[in-house]
DNA sequence: TTTCATGCTTGTAATTATTACATCTTCGTG
DNA sequence: CACGAAGATGTAATAATTACAAGCATGAAA
């Protein structure tokens, strides 16, 4: 919790409880969380906690990349702790999201494109994962 | 006109009035509209046009591999009537999403990883575009 | 040609994710 | 202790999307 408090204040925030509950959970659900799923999951122990909360400070973490955000899934953002560069497998059956073995692409080594100027790399790979390939054999569907 | 029938009867569907506006605004307009942006663009022609049916037919034409869907910007989905694989890039600051040179990725010569399978690769950048850099730029800020 | 079934389209209402905003709280400083 | 700024909260508004019930159109069968 330590640490988490002092990643904070290197980047000049305030530590506060929300905060820091809010960055450790991502820390523990290496998941890739929607708002909905941080919400539920701290909800119990911050009867307080507000949505609008957790909003506004996923926009602060990702403003200072404390954190990153991905669009994999269509409908909603979900929050990636990590922020090192790495590749996305979303699951269109279960709609799990999971890090993949980082894929080396030449275009991540040039900042600029046709003139325009690269900040952010996201690869996202969609198909089926192995857990659901499976049961669906197994079900002989 | 022709081809675009040709296009949807080849899939084995049905080519109604509005598949065939909806496809033939894709085909126009390969800016990676939104459904509120193809609604837009179609209801002046189409009085009666329902946002459902954009709905109901993108889905249609997604399952059908006629056209490709992007989530690139968060919010809301875009479509692009191109599926051959290539890459978008989204400025921040003006919001345009545009196509981008090909970029090679290693990853996509293998149909699977790791046990899942892949069924597609989005790749998307995102920066500042040529012309919101110049402007900017101008502007002294 | 009428009849009918099926697939397509429509419009409204509901749902979900997100943002706006006004208010209340907390915390460090003087 | 009192003040002021930053932080948190809750409600209401907005935007994108889905659910669903009902109307319409079209092509095959009679």
């Amino acid at each position: 919790m330590k640490l988490i408090q002092d990643k904070l204040e290197s980047k000049g925030l305030r530590s506060s409880q929300q905060r820091m509950k809010i960055l450790q959970y991502l820390d523990q659900h290496r998941t890739h969380p929607t708002v909905e799923e941080i919400y539920n999951g701290l909800v119990k122990e911050m009867p307080t906690l507000s949505r609008t909360t957790i909003y506004n400070t996923l926009q602060l973490f990702l403003e200072h990349a404390l954190i990153s955000g991905l669009t994999i899934s269509g409908s909603e953002s979900r929050f990636d702790f990590e922020t090192t560069p790495h590749s996305h497998f979303f699951c269109k059956e279960c709609g799990v999201v999971m890090d993949v073995e980082k894929v080396d692409c030449p275009c991540e080594n040039r900042g600029v494109i046709s003139g325009n100027r690269i900040d952010e790399v996201h690869l996202y790979l969609k198909g089926v994962c192995k857990n659901c390939l499976t049961k669906s054999k197994g079900g002989k569907k």
